[in-house]
DNA sequence: ACATCAAATGTAATCGATTACATCCTAACT
DNA sequence: AGTTAGGATGTAATCGATTACATTTGATGT
């Protein structure tokens, strides 16, 4: 049987075999494709066993050349090797697929070339429509995505100024409830380990910082705040230089703009002796996997990851289909402190 | 000036628009752009210069249907999240995108119906090439992916008895000198912590645990053999499995088959109280990132991931540029036992 | 019995690029 | 000067599907 028709099918069956073997013409076959109510019982029977027999695929480049779609979106990540991402990426891929969506990861990597590449490949007309998670529209040396006419939705980091749809958490007064629990369990001195200097994120948490620390009361001691890239080295480093400190000058309690820097700051002061959280208390952000599988296991922010992933690319289907939904639509999504092992009261209060 | 190019270009140009404006006919244009050599310096700026003004880009899907090329691979992963396969994705697509082709990953999370869809897709023509890195070759329910006339490359997973390239490290030796090491260190009761039963890898991991054994002359131990599926919750139940044993029967080792399983299991030990290294000597296999993280940091087989990718990918990219490149390849890759600071030998010797 | 209409199907234009083949032109050789 | 070779460009077929419009068919109403 598969025996049979594979060796029937040469090369690929057109359009024209399954018509001419089921004694129809193309424009019946289409139609019994596309919209099989539309011919009678016996043609569609006749069709569709003309179908299996020629094991007829539709040719995707010749319909979307004559459909003007792609049935493809790209989706731009910074780092594919970052799990918060990882995890976002398959919200994203839960709804594109079943929507039949295929999609293009476009990996950054901080890579202006590889950007920009991809920019003249959505400006060509290879996706109905992009989603960013990368903060920023992208652009090439002469073009912008903008340009594209496609619809876009930015997810994860908010873009300010755009008319497109996003889709975030609340990164400012998130921050600010991660600060402000270090607060209500005593600390004074709390230290904020951040992002890259003009990334988004790293501004709202920074300010949702300063937000808490003034609620309390508390002035902002700009030595408190340590360089980081949200790379799990840079935590690695403010955990050096946090250590170097005399620990009567040291801060007792830490918000790191990310889980895997918090993670490898712990992992450093650990190293050298210190107790998280007994000396030191420290909130992450993000609720990657590995929060709940680190030692101690780590206080952070929780991101509804899939659920922004799933959002945003619900949000883009409405419009690569009802061509304009409502644009300039700001989601936001609710985020969760979760209390775990690595924060606690200072020890000597006050 | 880019404001004027972006109100000139109504809706996109196409060939015949340059063609016009240059004042040449669209065989030129198309002919400057793909072999500029052939074309008349004068003749070439010309229709340059008409591009830049229109803001003109092929339209892909017309091109694909012309020359029967998509530019784009599928990449078949088992699962995003995992952390190995996003590093291995990294040297797909720094390989991949550099040649000029996208990229669809195609991530199957157990789901049949998903790859049924990937395999049409592909069989419709969507793709070039495929990399599969998911231990099988995908089915849908009346074709497979060998139907579909393009190249496939496997990486990571080799696949039996096929007569494609695949990109590989040797898992059984490998696994083999995992356990060497531990036999070496002086340990005696060693444990083995599978992956789910009927994976290639699993095979071959449990092949060379067992063969390590009977280097050493130490009977298998059926009840030392835990079952796991590769994901962290996995590890956490083989922890609790092993507290559970009376210290006198417990091991003083244990090979899991991967660094997450092994992360998992630590975790729990420790929570119990157990000390690792000194109660329990841990050797995990793959060398993510965590294993270096996490602690104590995790001795284990480092796979050479980037690379796996960028072969990989690069031997696709033959296939399908060079025709028929040797096929039935089967390239391994070294990988490398990183000792680090989970294994120490037994407490009581002997 | 004829006009009318709708349902079912067919015909052919169309999407936008590539490229085989045809044509034109110039330079070089006899 | 006449012939020719080959370089530069143009013309038109082609890739394979979708779909507007045309045609056929049969049923219904008067």
């Amino acid at each position: 049987m598969s025996k049979r028709t594979r060796v029937i099918r040469q090369k690929t069956a057109k359009i024209a075999d399954v018509a001419r073997l089921a004694g129809v013409s193309v424009a019946t076959v289409s139609r019994t494709l596309a919209r099989p109510e539309v011919v009678i019982e016996e043609t569609r029977t006749r069709v569709l066993a003309a179908v299996r027999d020629t094991g007829y695929t539709p040719n995707i480049s010749a319909r979307n050349l004559r459909v003007r779609k792609t049935m493809v979106v790209l989706v731009a990540v910074p780092d594919i090797a970052n799990p918060f991402f990882a995890e976002v990426l398959q919200g994203i891929d839960d709804t594109l697929s079943a929507a039949g969506y295929g999609l293009i990861i476009a990996n950054l990597a901080g890579s202006p070339e590889k950007e920009a590449r991809y920019v003249d490949l959505v400006c060509a007309g290879q996706a109905d429509g992009v989603l960013l998670l990368c903060g920023h529209v992208m652009r090439s040396p002469d073009r912008d995505l903008r340009d594209a006419g496609v619809p876009l939705v930015a997810a994860c980091e908010y873009i300010p100024r755009e008319s497109f749809p996003q889709v975030t958490i609340n990164n400012v007064d998130t921050a600010r409830e991660a600060v402000r629990h270090l607060v209500e369990l005593g600390h004074t001195s709390i230290a904020y380990l951040s992002g890259p200097n003009f990334n988004i994120l790293e501004q709202q948490r920074l300010e949702g910082y300063r937000q808490a620390l003034h609620d309390a009361g508390i002035a902002t001691d700009a030595s408190l705040i340590l360089p980081g890239d949200f790379t799990f080295r840079t935590g690695v480093e403010a955990g050096r230089t946090l250590l170097a400190l005399k620990p009567a000058s040291r801060p007792t309690a830490l918000f790191a703009a990310n889980d895997e820097m918090a993670i490898g700051l712990i992992k450093t002061a650990r190293a050298a002796g210190l107790q998280i959280p007994d000396d030191l208390s420290v909130v992450g952000f993000d609720g990657i996997a590995y929060a709940d599988y680190c030692e101690p296991t780590l206080t952070t922010i929780v991101q509804p990851r899939r659920g922004l992933g799933a959002t945003a690319a619900a949000e883009l289907i409405a419009l690569m289909t009802n061509g304009r939904a409502e644009p300039q639509k700001d989601i936001k999504l609710p985020a969760m402190l979760m209390l775990r092992d690595s924060t606690r009261p200072p020890r000597r209060s006050g």
